[in-house]
DNA sequence: CCCATTCTTGAATGTACATTCAAGATATTA
DNA sequence: TAATATCTTGAATGTACATTCAAGAATGGG
């Protein structure tokens, strides 16, 4: 008889954004009713609780980035320069050190990991989505005769998969573009070797 | 007129492992209390409070860590040698998945950056410490004569930082020990070329 | 063996938090 | 426009937490 007034999209946006910004743990409830504009009664009886709006932010990020993905890949460009767009965005995001710019799958991951069963298993999943989509370039590549070695498609995915990490997480005591750049691009070469 | 009846080494190893553990937000003093057996009172007396507790904790990991890292580089074997076996030990650890085995530094590097400026630059400083040691057994195999390529140590061992917090997080979705192992040699390979 | 000092104990404190709920507001339907 | 169903509001609730503190215990010097 009444919809929901918020649009769910830009509310679940909100809560990312700090969510990412302070880890699951430390971002309360008052930090989530302002990220989202809503207040506590409709965050509860729009995702039941806390957990079940970090789900829910999950699964959105998941969607947004899926987005992005295909706006970088879906083109007639070489799939390696596709790649190296990929990952110096990746870069670019790092620099920023905004922390909105984070990615909250392994930011929760790191946080949670081996706390919670069930969104262990969500970020996982999302993840392993992930890298099969870059699975699916390299296979590409290795079928249009650029790729040569004794790597497979899967074990170049999951060390850039790797590498994507590292890099993150070596941004937050290097953020300097410069170092940051020549480590993306030494990862390249290592990828495609 | 009376010491303290505790052994502070060892009270920091169980504060360690506690906050290796939940995280240092998600650790409560009542888990640090058992964690360390000593009573709330104790604690706020040697350790002014939780974050006090945490940056003796990372303090004294420091410590342990370097006695570690000396273990495995002081002897006369060649130093590529002593580097391999230092990154399979992070396999190990990154395998077997106890938590107690991950790294207090990039765990708390990833709850932490951007909230606690202190913590971070100690934090920071310590892997830089790190880093630094690992850049002078590139800079000895270098001065052997036993690596070649464009690389200079520090960039070596930027690179071999990377992909180690690299392991480490991807090892939370993909615990198995051929997989990482594969990844590690390559890193070694790549670190090395 | 006693005193002074320091350490230990753990219950008490106040705060910050996630969650609930009942009253009020608003839209849709008839 | 009236009735009804659903959504919104935000103060109230109970809990879990970090921290304090005063009483008690233990140590070593004299």
């Amino acid at each position: 008889m009444r919809n929901a007034e918020f649009d769910r999209a830009q509310v679940l946006r909100g809560a990312m954004a700090a969510f990412m910004r302070k880890g699951y743990t430390k971002t309360s409830m008052q930090d989530l009713t302002q990220a989202t504009g809503l207040h506590p009664g409709s965050i509860y009886c729009a995702f039941s609780n806390k957990r079940g709006l970090l789900i829910a932010a999950i699964d959105q990020y998941q969607q947004d980035r899926n987005e992005q993905f295909k706006l970088i890949f879906s083109n007639t460009r070489p799939v390696l320069n596709n790649l190296k767009n990929y990952l110096d965005n990746v870069v670019v995001e790092c620099v920023s050190c905004d922390s909105q710019q984070a990615c909250l799958l392994t930011k929760a991951l790191n946080e949670i990991a081996e706390q919670d069963d069930e969104i262990q298993h969500i970020i996982s999943q999302n993840l392993q989505l992930w890298q099969n989509a870059l699975t699916a370039q390299f296979e590409l590549a290795t079928s249009q005769g650029i790729l040569q070695g004794e790597l497979n498609s899967e074990q170049r995915a999951q060390y850039l998969m790797m590498g994507i990490y590292g890099l993150r997480t070596f941004a937050h005591t290097h953020p300097q573009a410069e170092i940051l750049q020549q480590l993306a691009n030494k990862l390249f070469d290592d990828v495609c070797r």
